[in-house]
DNA sequence: CTAAAAATAGGACAACCGTCCTACACGACG
DNA sequence: CGTCGTGTAGGACGGTTGTCCTATTTTTAG
């Protein structure tokens, strides 16, 4: 029940390693490693690397799902919503500040090699679009949500970025700050109608 | 004269290498294949593939120092040299779609791989930061010279990468004219005292 | 308890990697 | 002509990679 199955352990040792040393760099032997398998036993679950890589991409996409589930019963207004996505940036600060932003780098790698998985891997960024597009509409964005979202998970990225070239965990409190003064922005260039309050 | 020797063919087609496969995806066999020179000859020139990266990494330095010298003397004003920073996107956005920002991939798949040279290559960002920071710093921004340069910074790379995740140069476009937007509004808030027009 | 099935171990394999070594070509200079 | 230094070619080397095969163990089912 609470036993964890030996494939789940190998998808989860994988995530944590495409991660941290990217997906070329890990080997079987590093997998095998830290899941405490034969390297021959690897193709009872898995026939290639690339199914391996298939599996940690789909435990990312219901992974995301699930958070970002979660953010929308958690906060009550769309824009409470969007801070929590922001805040990813701070909470995970230590991690990224190492190594990136978990789905950036991954998409970014797989685009180089030219891998098959590219176009899947780049879904986990369009479910942020997404669903960031829609607390955009929610908030009145109307036309612009897509490109507002567009805009907030590229400045995630770009911060991501810096903060592992510079090792600068506080150029991120830094940023954040500005994302949010950003948003209040967006809050009050377009008042929601529908929500105000009624006319005595 | 106009020859260019063998150890600066290696260095030229590293470099482009390194940007389209990644530093680790390519091999001596690939860059011999590309300079048509023995593999084994390569230890002529270089004693390991590092030490063509750091050539690679020196090359990029004085590549982009020159880059920026040229700059300054292109513009007039700062905030022009900035916008020949910002229109880089355009220029290059075919290059970028592809294979992303040639120094935001490098610095980071060093820093993923805890390389040596992680520390020089992050020197090219330095360079950037430096001279963004001293254009804003001629335009009267003053302490907040070197945050604004992060963030520009920060944002390039941010469309950079989710161009080449969502492969859409069209993005590119739309956030090059935000971010010059963006400048015209530091430009109003910044008025250049010494530089008014002489009172009559 | 026994037989089938699921899971694992360990190694063989061909290919590739970065590295290194030695032999050869070639022009310069005496 | 011969010698020397520079540059090149080609292959050997040990190690690692992803892949695959075959025993052996462990678990399950009748």
């Amino acid at each position: 029940m609470g036993n964890k199955s030996t494939r789940d352990h190998i998808v989860e040792s994988a995530d944590q390693l495409f991660y941290q040393q990217g997906f070329e760099h890990t080997s079987f032997a590093d997998i095998a490693g830290v899941v405490k398998i034969s390297r021959g036993n690897f193709y009872y679950h898995f026939k290639s690397k690339d199914e391996i890589l298939d599996a940690v991409i789909n435990l990312r996409l219901t992974d995301t799902a699930k958070m970002l589930g979660l953010w929308d019963g958690m906060s009550e207004t769309p824009a409470d919503r969007i801070r929590s996505f922001i805040n990813i940036l701070v909470t995970n600060r230590a991690k990224i500040k190492q190594h990136g932003c978990p789905v950036g780098t991954l998409v970014n790698e797989l685009a180089r090699l030219d891998h098959a998985a590219k176009s899947n891997a780049s879904k986990i960024f369009s479910l942020f679009r997404g669903w960031l597009s829609k607390q955009f509409l929610q908030m009145g964005c109307g036309g612009e949500s897509d490109g507002l979202a567009m805009h907030l998970l590229a400045r995630s990225q770009g911060v991501a970025s810096l903060a592992t070239a510079f090792q600068d965990e506080a150029f991120i409190y830094l940023e954040v700050k500005q994302m949010n003064d950003w948003l209040d922005k967006c809050i009050k260039a377009h008042p929601l109608p529908e929500i105000q309050a009624p006319q005595v």
